[in-house]
DNA sequence: GTATTTGCAAATGATTTGCAGTGCT
DNA sequence: AGCACTGCAAATCATTTGCAAATAC
């Protein structure tokens, strides 16, 4: 991915803190603000939290990234893909993609309802499979 | 809907601040605390925020409320109730209950992803039928 | 009567803002 | 050069906590 050129598509300067950011969040998928501020330290030490949080909405209202909320936990933030869903184990926090299909849902959503339909988020609880063992084993 | 009867099967004192939180958010469906605070107020013109924050977790935590996430708007409390999705316009904020049905959508992916599901939440955003009329007129 | 809850005020935590200096184009 | 961006410190906003008085059971 080319991220000077994605920044200069959406007309925004190229600074090494941008770029930091946008590498980082790439790299690991999904991160909170505070990690991300971990993260980018390694790399820009000098960077401020004021810098990372002017940054991602900047990044997100340009359609760079995208914030999700999350039940219980802080936000995190992802390049913006294409449309799918997310997975979160509520015993180790584990967060991932997955792929689903649910286009048929909002279509028919969008017909009943009359709305025009820009984007979904759905996030889907659970226990993964290795909290379930450990809770066997423990339980 | 009983709302003592409700307190108590969870063993929560009944008082008449968690009878008021309940019977607002029930009868608006979904409230913000800040909208919440002004309710309330009306019925129980000394309550605190410091209260409604303290009932609001110990509800949910309870499983009598639930927390909405929203994207860019602070956290909605609603009922718990059958599971259903959420509809906002991005525009003038409406936000409305539909029903969908993900059933097999949450089967497919417990069986690919081994993860025992326990709720999803999905949140439709788009722009509702008086929103998208008013920017032909304008736009 | 005891334990829980309330409401206040203060503390903490999270996010935003103002501004002087710096860096991008 | 000119404007946008950065980093700091301070301001604001959101949420939590401690505690004395009030209330539920």
């Amino acid at each position: 991915m080319n991220f000077k050129n994605i920044l200069r598509d959406s007309d925004l300067k190229v600074t090494l803190q941008r770029v930091h950011i946008l590498e980082i969040t790439h790299s690991l998928g999904h991160i909170s603000i505070d990690d991300l501020h971990v993260e980018v330290k390694k790399v820009s030490p000098n960077i401020s939290l004021a810098t990372l949080y002017k940054n991602l909405h900047v990044m997100v209202k340009a359609n760079i990234l995208k914030e999700l909320k999350i039940p219980n936990l802080k936000s995190k933030y992802e390049i913006k893909k294409e449309p799918h869903a997310h997975l979160l184990c509520s015993t180790c926090n584990e967060f991932i993609d997955i792929k689903v299909d649910i286009e048929n849902v909002l279509k028919s959503v969008a017909t009943t309802s009359s709305y025009k339909i820009n984007s979904s988020e759905l996030i889907i609880d659970g226990v993964c499979l290795s909290c379930q063992e450990l809770k066997g084993i423990n339980g």
